[in-house]
RNA sequence: GGAGGCGUGGUGUAGCUGGCCUAACACGCAUGCCUGUCACGUAUGAGAUCGCGGGUUCGAAUCCCGUCGCCUCCGCCA
């Protein structure tokens, strides 16, 4: 076999006249009869090769070749005639006349054809993946992401952080998301959990004074997917110990500009920081995309003060979003009310100015002065509409942040950029409908706000922790908190879960036994790293960051997973099939 | 668990208010012709019981019921 010596996209007018060996596929074949041409592609990009009858034996091969063959030309670099050249390829001014070619692999007739692979069915292209990931666009995500993790390594490396593996094979613990459950054949009966992150191992090695961690880490969950979750994904896991929780925002932060900066040329701002209530307050929403515009108006004053209609004076909160500069029909009017009252709001009430009068769709209920009181808290002007929604606080703020959302996405008012925040000070607990109880907002181990620990007991759902997501565009990034590490609250935060004493000391005896000897004050935090490359990528979906994906029930068509297995199997970790 | 969208040659689509469909178009594929193409051109040709099952009807790609698969969203995802 000839060895290759240079890549596709090397091959230029700077080495015209060298002898060179360029290796690939045959990414298409134009044949004039008494001449042809061969678009070779590698990983870099095409280079055309062209044979003439009189080299008889090439000639011959290329005649053979097509689509997707594997061949390897040996051949001069050629300056193309003039008028011949292609100004879109890097090696579009030469072409290969070649010495010799071999055809190393011969291939049937693809299922599809890399270049096409964009507009063909997902399922097909999932099935035929080594053929999906020819084409060049996917494969510049895979380079992207590459890049991306290299920053990321050298800048945890250079800040004394340790790349520590930590166990796939875990223990189940309850809280959280349903975990992937591994049976052991030497205790049969008995399973393991694969980890939904490290966490506890990590908070263990702060305990042994590791003092910085970070982790490339695969974490795996057994929920319903979407386009941005799979049910495997890669973390990047950091802990560190001794650092307040602005040290740590400060790290971390400082972490995404080296990324942005090292991967993508990107120079980001400085990432704004607000507190959960400052978030639902301002944009209904605990990971607000600050491109779409501006705030949520909390109307619950100004109509105390001056509108006398009970349905909006006898509202716990009424609340507004703002679309400015737009000019509706009665019709799409009719669809806002109606998205809204699909997310849950008992209505909504519209407010459109134009010169001269302001209509509103409770012009019944609502004297002129009420209409204008309204208008002007919110700096109403002509051609812009506001939307009331009335009733609970956060449902109704829920329901504006979704028609803030909307209004951004379908009349194109999303502003182009980068828009990170650190949304902090989440609440500790929330209460469950559907199991009845208190649970974690984040996870049992996240440190109280040092001033609320007293609520702890008595008004659980009042009690904010250290706790901070990043957030880019809207989409949830990291998130991550300061970790409790006194045994005796982390035991009352595990009682007021609901955990019996006997199934905290089963659970998570060994954890509150490991903070009995030393353990210092320490607080991480974990990224997405496959949304984060999503984001940078622009890709719409998690699979197009991911070489091998699953589909939207868990399956991977490629190798047929999950599969059934031999019934010898199951009898070896002790399982049996109900029917 | 729920809602919506989609399923027609290898690929992407049209047809889907029932008969003119013996299923059309483009790409791909095969075989000729063609010495400067780069989405080459050109001629000819092969290739689909319209996801699957049932029903209505003289007649179903088209209507109805069920089912499977894919995608998106809600629930769920500490």
């Amino acid at each position: 076999m000839l060895g290759r010596t240079h890549y596709a996209a090397e091959v230029n007018e700077k080495i015209e006249g060298e002898t060179v060996t360029v290796a690939g596929w045959v990414h298409r074949r134009r044949d004039h009869g008494g001449l042809i041409f061969i678009d070779l592609r590698d990983r870099s990009g095409l280079v055309q090769v062209v044979a003439e009858p009189a080299q008889e034996e090439n000639f011959r091969q290329l005649d053979r070749v097509r689509s997707e063959f594997v061949v390897t030309v040996e051949g001069e670099v050629k300056r193309r005639p003039e008028g011949m050249e292609n100004r879109e390829l890097p090696s579009g001014l030469v072409e290969i006349e070649p010495h010799r070619v071999e055809v190393l692999s011969e291939a049937k007739t693809p299922p599809f054809m890399p270049q096409d692979a964009e507009s063909v069915d997902e399922m097909l292209r999932l099935k035929y993946r080594y053929i999906d990931l020819r084409r060049l666009g996917l494969l510049n995500n895979f380079i992207l992401r590459d890049r991306v993790l290299m920053a990321v390594r050298r800048f945890f490396h250079d800040h004394g952080f340790l790349d520590v593996e930590t166990p796939a094979l875990a223990r189940s613990t309850p809280e959280g998301a349903r975990d992937f459950l591994v049976p052991s054949r030497l205790q049969p009966g008995t399973f393991y959990a694969l980890p939904q992150s490290p966490q506890i191992f990590k908070q263990l090695l702060m305990v042994s004074g590791f003092d910085r961690y970070y982790q490339i880490a695969k974490v795996f969950r057994d929920e319903d997917l979407r386009a941005d979750r799979q049910p495997e994904f890669t973390q990047i896991d950091v802990e560190m110990s001794f650092m307040t929780q602005d040290q740590i925002l400060d790290m971390m932060e400082s972490m995404v500009h080296f990324v942005f900066q090292e991967s993508m040329g990107v120079t980001l701002d400085p990432f704004p920081r607000i507190t959960w209530h400052e978030a639902m307050e301002g944009y209904g929403s605990d990971k607000p995309d600050l491109r779409a515009g501006e705030r949520l108006w909390n109307l619950t004053k100004v109509v105390e003060a001056h509108v006398s209609w009970p349905i909006l004076r006898e509202a716990p909160f009424v609340g507004g979003v703002v679309f400015r500069d737009y000019q509706p029909s009665r019709k799409q009017l009719d669809i806002w009310t109606n998205m809204a009252k699909d997310l849950g709001a008992g209505g909504l009430i519209w407010l459109v100015k134009s010169p001269g009068q302001t209509r509103s769709s409770a012009g019944k209920w609502l004297s002129p002065e009420e209409v204008k009181e309204l208008a002007d808290a919110v700096e109403l002007q002509d051609g812009d509409v506001l939307l009331l929604v009335a009733g609970e606080k956060y449902p109704s703020l829920g329901v504006l942040g979704q028609l803030r959302l909307e209004f951004a996405r379908r009349e194109d008012r999303l502003n182009e950029g980068w828009r990170f925040l650190w949304v902090t000070d989440f609440p500790l607990f929330e209460w469950s409908q559907e199991e009845n109880r208190l649970v974690s907002a984040h996870h049992p181990f996240t440190m109280p706000h040092p001033s609320d620990i007293d609520l702890i007991e008595t008004e659980p759902l009042a009690v904010r922790s250290q706790a901070y997501d990043v957030v880019l565009n809207g989409t949830e990034l990291a998130s991550g908190s300061l970790r409790i590490f006194q045994p005796q609250l982390q035991s009352r935060i595990f009682s007021t879960l609901g955990l019996k004493p006997e199934e905290i000391e089963e659970k998570f005896g060994f954890l509150i036994q490991a903070f009995q000897y030393g353990a210092p004050p320490h607080g991480g935090i974990a990224f997405g790293l496959d949304r984060m490359v999503m984001l940078m990528a622009g890709a719409k979906s998690l699979r197009e960051v991911i070489a091998f994906p699953k589909t939207a029930r868990g399956v991977d068509p490629l190798m047929n997973s999950p599969s059934s297995v031999a019934l010898a199997q199951l009898e070896e970790v002790g399982i049996q099939i109900k029917k």
